[in-house]
RNA sequence: GGGCGCAUAGCUCAGCCGGUUAGAGCGUUGCAUUCACAUUGCAAAGGUCUCUGGUUCGAAUCCAGAUGCGCCCACCA
């Protein structure tokens, strides 16, 4: 052996020999295995590429996989990737623009096809990254969410959905992004405080007087049906059920009492626009009021408008509105006003809440059943503090919008009766049977006329098939081997900000599927940082690449650094004197090796691994402090605490063993009668470390028991080499 | 507008179900290399544990408040 570490020649090999050993597949592992160990990895997104948060999630997961592989479970972790539907789409089209096409030109077959070109092309890239870091995932399994059993799986439960009366179509106002052209959820919106203007606009009363409502939105005002106020306001209790009028337009609008009204903004008088704003659909609803769709889903305004402002963007509209209002006395003031604004995360273009023809998921027994799972820890968030908001947002959760007008992504399986039945003759009666659409797997016939029935353009929001994963992963709805042996699942790790988007999301489909929570640990994990504390983010060049990590340090270097920093739910600064110290320590359990090594020379043959009997107060010590090594990291992997079972695994080999049992070892061997016991020891306490130390350094423990087994020492791969019995 | 978290050595962080001289890594300083490893060993310097008040025989640790920083959630026109 020579005296350094060298992972470039060691990694690649080794890696080699995990995938031709086939024990990454629970089905091949040796041995009876009754025991069960599953995981889904979190499935990247066919776009982008390996960072930080992917290294921490997947090291995370290899280690307590390869533990439980090592002791003696039938282990599963399950990789893929997911189709990011808007994310996807976005990062396509902007690759087309390059070449000054949009995706209109193409048209949806066409474009579709780009989409599947550039998942073939980088779908699978991030996953052959993973491997650099010796992540060791069932690679025979891998699933893509739009594979064609997915997609069974997700019309599966979109059906299921719909035929227990859940799915409703139906007009709301969501967040619409003008230029994606689609709606998009409330999770997929950033707010970004804006200068702007609060214009404070006189609406004309029957009497001559006026009532001001304050607005940000003068533009929006040709929508408006009623103007509110708080029914407990004293200045406006006289006016209530009146009417006041649009300016400009002159129309009349009732004056209505709403307790969503806040007496202390503005002038506490509100105009409400239905069709525009989500709080206002809302009040429409609680008083019945029109709904006028005057912006539409290019973010121009319509003809609804009136000829005042119909053709123009809304920005224009709201300028010549505002000084209309000005000419005609009606503008009280426009006051300077920061308010949030919102924007589509996905390209940043201003949201325009628009009423729309939308899919809807009820929530509300959904919401119930995951409240319940959580409460009774039929799922356990872990750090413990992340149930308190996913609590809370369940319980004021509104129900989930579904449908997207994007092209990357699950169809759904609603067919519209189209064109419009042309009644034959002898039919007549029966076409007033026709259905508008029908919900079903296949493309239906229509049992009264003619006419075809056409899919629905709308796709599935991406997190509704992301919702499936950890059983439509395993065959269902089919009731396949794997769906019964590894689900539920043991373990799953995300960033904080997928909480609710992803990992609620699964905990109810899995309570609806499956009648269990989908894993029985949710850990959020730490989000790692700059070393300044900023947010890591290619845009902005603050991201690391782990991958120029490991070309550098070597991959358990990397991995030692990750995990050694996440201590727990804190952020990480990320720093990377922590990888180097991962170096080091590489370099020290290799040099280790090397002296007990030589002070067992020939007799490595013999060695089984055998409780050795302490003749020393060193061996009883060096003894003691193994056993309590091991036994922290066990409890320590299990509660999934593994940066500070690495810090005690650390210390343990480097002071305990390194630092004073080899020290001593050195005088032991100085006497005859101690001589053969300490070796013994030494190999004892080299070769268990080196299994407690696998799950964090795979690469450099499975190289050095390589170097062991060719040496003599009787015993398989280490990643299947039993784990140390405590004794 | 609600909620959560953090503030400990020059830097990054442990410790925090109260109890002997507050720990680690990196950095700094000194000494030590034929004898596993200089990617090393031994030793040292370095902290009024953010501030104020409280509980207690005793507080970095528990409670309240202040200050600073960060994050999440929310339909504030």
């Amino acid at each position: 052996m020579n005296s350094q570490y060298d992972p470039k020649q060691a990694e690649e090999k080794i890696y080699r020999l995990w995938e031709k050993s086939g024990f990454a597949d629970p089905d091949k592992l040796p041995g009876k295995r009754t025991k069960k160990f599953s995981a889904m990895m979190a499935p990247p997104n066919i776009t982008g590429s390996l960072h930080m948060g992917h290294a921490l999630e997947n090291i995370s997961v290899d280690i307590a996989v390869r533990m439980k592989r090592m002791q003696g479970f039938k282990a599963l972790w399950l990789p893929g990737i997911d189709h990011a539907g808007i994310a996807a789409q976005n990062a396509v089209e902007k690759n087309l623009r390059k070449q000054n096409i949009r995706r209109q030109d193409l048209g949806r077959e066409k474009f579709v096809e780009k989409m599947y070109e550039w998942k073939e092309k980088y779908g699978h890239i991030i996953l052959d990254q993973l491997k650099k870091l010796g992540a060791l995932p069932d690679w025979s399994r891998t699933r893509f969410t739009l594979d064609p059993e997915y997609a069974e799986a997700v019309r599966h439960a979109f059906i299921h959905y719909y035929e227990k009366g859940w799915i409703y179509r139906g007009e709301r106002v969501i967040n619409w992004c003008p230029r994606c052209e689609t709606g998009i959820s409330d999770l997929e919106v950033e707010y970004k405080e804006e200068p702007a203007k609060l214009y404070h606009i006189k609406y004309p009363l029957a009497d001559g007087g006026f009532i001001i409502v304050a607005t940000t939105r003068p533009e929006t005002m040709f929508g408006d049906t009623a103007v509110a106020v708080n029914p407990k306001d004293g200045r406006y209790k006289k006016l209530i059920g009146k009417f006041a009028a649009v300016p400009i337009q002159n129309r009349r609008i009732p004056i209505i009492a709403d307790r969503g009204v806040d007496m202390k903004f503005g002038t506490g008088a509100v105009k409400v626009t239905p069709a525009h704003d989500v709080s206002d659909f809302e009040m429409s609803i609680r008083h019945n009021l029109p709904r006028i769709k005057i912006i539409n889903e290019k973010g121009i305004m319509t003809d609804e408008s009136g000829v005042f402002c119909a053709g123009l963007k809304t920005g224009e509209c709201r300028g010549k509105t505002a000084e209309e209002l000005q000419k005609l006395g009606l503008l009280e003031k426009a006051e300077n006003y920061i308010h949030n604004a919102a924007f589509c995360e996905r390209c940043g273009t201003k949201i325009e809440p628009r009423l729309s023809l939308q899919w809807f998921l009820k929530m509300a027994e959904l919401a119930e059943l995951t409240i319940k799972a959580i409460k009774n820890k039929k799922t356990a968030l872990y750090p413990k503090k992340w149930e308190k908001p996913a609590l809370e947002w369940l319980k004021n959760i509104r129900d989930w919008n579904i449908s997207r007008q994007l092209w990357w992504g699950h169809r759904l399986p609603v067919w519209f009766h189209e064109p419009k039945c042309e009644p034959k003759k002898d039919r007549e009666k029966d076409v007033a049977k026709c259905k508008e659409f029908v919900v079903s797997e296949k493309k239906p016939k229509c049992e009264y006329c003619d006419a075809e029935f056409i899919r629905s353009d709308d796709v599935l929001d991406t997190w509704f098939s992301s919702a499936l994963w950890p059983f439509a992963t395993l065959g269902w709805p089919k009731k396949t081997t794997d769906l019964s042996e590894y689900y539920p699942t043991d373990y799953i790790t995300s960033a904080r900000e997928i909480l609710n988007l992803w990992i609620i999301r699964m905990i109810f489909s899995g309570m609806e599927f499956m009648g269990k929570t989908p894993f029985k640990t949710a850990h959020i994990h730490a989000t790692i940082l700059t070393k300044d504390g900023k947010r890591m983010s290619k845009s902005l060049g603050t991201g690391i690449d782990p991958l120029l990590l490991v070309e550098r340090y070597g991959a358990d270097a990397v991995r030692f650094g990750i995990t050694y920093q996440n201590l727990g739910g804190q952020d990480i600064r990320f720093s990377e004197d922590a990888i180097i110290t991962g170096k080091k320590f590489c370099n020290k359990i290799w040099n280790a090796t090397r002296f007990v090594m030589m002070a067992n020379r020939e007799k490595i043959s013999d060695f089984n691994d055998k409780n050795p009997k302490p003749k020393t107060a060193a061996d009883k010590k060096i003894l003691i402090a193994l056993k309590m090594a091991n036994k922290k990291t066990e409890t320590g992997i299990d509660k999934y605490e593994f940066g500070k079972v690495l810090h005690s695994l650390y210390d343990f080999f480097w002071h305990d063993f390194c630092d004073q049992y080899i020290e001593e070892s050195k005088k032991q061997s100085a006497d005859p009668k101690l001589a053969e016991n300490t070796n013994r020891i030494l190999f004892y306490v080299l070769t268990n470390s080196l299994k407690l130390l696998h799950p964090f350094l795979p690469f450099i423990t499975e190289e050095i028991w390589d170097n062991l087994r060719s040496a003599g020492l009787k015993a398989g791969p280490l990643i299947i080499e039993s784990w140390p019995r405590q004794v």
